[in-house]
DNA sequence: TATGAATGAGCCTTCATTCAT
DNA sequence: TATGAATGAAGGCTCATTCAT
């Protein structure tokens, strides 16, 4: 049923298909008719909106930052306290969207990958110095000797988290990991 | 020229390959006939001694184990003090041979595939639970309070910097990470 | 904004559209939504002035037909004298749309197709037979002694030359095609 | 039924199978699986042998190539007198090979792409200038004023012959074709 | 023990055509 | 009259697997 202004939608609905694939039957299973059949469309329709499927790969990449950085952004009271950014980075990065199994699938699928795509490499490392340089901000805000150090430790123990709750067949423990972040957080700052 | 015992030699031959090829090129454009390739063998062979792909790729990924468990055994001096278990641990997660690239890409890319498949994933299980069951081993000979919360934080700390590492163009920085493991341990029995 | 009278516009912008595209990328390179752009219109315009694809196809190659035609219309004076008439066919078949690299290549492409397309090997007879008749009607008249022959003779000469330009890199070097068809016809009188 | 020392064999098997298709259903109908049907081989094989299609077709111009050189070869007698060298072309170029149908159709369709064509074009030029230069000994050797453009002339003239006939539904006729070279030469000699 | 020829399923992509607007 | 969204078939290519030698 051709329509007109139909591609907002169609890129959402393509992009949706396409992160639920990935998530349920892997990167390696998830081809154009597995994502068109997903989408209720033809595979025809994804060269017409994306060039190709790398094209709607990568939107889909994109699409997941966006959504990390938005929910990141609602997180954030205006003027915000060290502590309260912190807090939001945590909260976000083990929030319903990010825990959710076919999100956390999805993002290892692209992180692994990205090890030899670029395209998905350079997005994956505005992710990485994104997460590093905002909670950077927050420590150095909070007067920590050396705030680069604790930006690394405690981005890497997010990540570490994040990366063993998704490889664990119960999924991710938001609350524990949330709690493991701040008690970290916690002994960085008692030992000043 | 057909050779009496060469099973373990072609074994080892192919599995190094497709390790290298992993590293190298990606998961994704690992080939029965790139693997054959650069062992130098025709691709007929893999289905001699591994019976398909699959069987020389968890053969494969089992080696990596077996590796890093020989990397530890052989760390541990006989009836360690916790503070030597933990360093062992550490070191051995950040030693030569995990943290060159090639090894690194390729236990990223059985992670990623781990998720969608099942003998990779019952191999990754058996890591996972066996760093935490060794950190917290250490922890609790350490009087930890909460030993097993100090090894899940230990363990997503090794792990996310790893992955960190991993993921970055520089690959990972060894000694830092050993350093903010130190660290890490240090914050954690300081605030007993 | 739909106007009224646009068929003759249309047409000609799209039969333009596609010797161009013919021309310039080749039969095989030639999409509808390839002529589309170069026309600079949306591709469901083809189906509406000429049913499909292949009916543009054919209203091109007749179109080109027409053309050589008009051209040697134009170049006949009135009863115009054996000689004449051959100096006007020589001209036209080597005259500056016939030579232009884009419609040499077009029709070499049409010649090519019409092997296997009836509709275009049609087309392509009336153009054959159209030569053959119009330089044995001047033979004839010029008491060559068998004007069949000769009218073979100088028709295989012209596509000879005609066919060599077109796939040279260099194009058609118009002014010595012509001098190689007069030298032949001098040949041929001068053997009476 | 795997064999070894297959390669010479199929080789031969899918460019003739190619030949075949291309005369018989036309370039743009030729697709991989026609010809390996025709060819009574899988459609992988191509790859195996030839890369891709288009190393197929590219070897089966060459083979083309090869093949007229060779009928020429063997047609010319050791030290040949010029009107001997002459009438070996002239006979070569209207043989049963190239003037089958099969062939003369293939022959057209590789010109008609090698305007686009890199791979082909090359080719395509080295078959225009070896005809060429071979007319032009001979006429030298005769001692024509001007051999270049008797050459150019003879060339044009045999293509042009052929372009029609391949073209004319009745084939090639081939009696007729060479009469009228050899009297094109007649007339190029009694000129002088 | 080892080769590599051969298969064929499945992938991504292209593209003529259709049709609601 | 004109658009361009949408379809779906068909093409070329890749690749794990099989198997005669």
């Amino acid at each position: 049923m051709p329509k007109v202004g139909m591609e907002p939608i169609r890129r959402k609905q393509l992009i949706e298909a396409t992160r639920d694939s990935i998530g349920e039957v892997g990167f390696a299973a998830t081809t154009v008719q597995s994502i068109a059949r997903r989408a209720g469309v033809s595979s025809g329709i994804i060269a017409h909106y994306f060039g190709n499927k790398m094209g709607l790969l990568e939107a889909t990449m994109r699409e997941l930052l966006a959504q990390l950085k938005l929910d990141l952004m609602q997180r954030l009271p205006e003027n915000p306290t060290p502590e309260q950014r912190l807090n939001a980075i945590i909260q976000t990065n083990f929030s319903k969207t990010q825990v959710d199994p076919l999100s956390a699938k999805t993002w290892l699928a692209f992180w692994s990958s990205a090890m030899h795509e670029p395209a998905f490499a350079q997005l994956q490392q505005i992710n990485k110095q994104r997460l590093h340089s905002n909670l950077k901000f927050a420590f150095k805000a909070m007067a920590i000797s050396d705030p680069d150090l604790a930006a690394a430790s405690l981005a890497a123990l997010i990540d570490g988290l994040w990366l063993r709750g998704a490889l664990s067949p119960e999924g991710i423990d938001a609350e524990r990991c949330v709690q493991l972040c701040r008690r970290h957080i916690d002994l960085i700052r008692d030992a000043q």
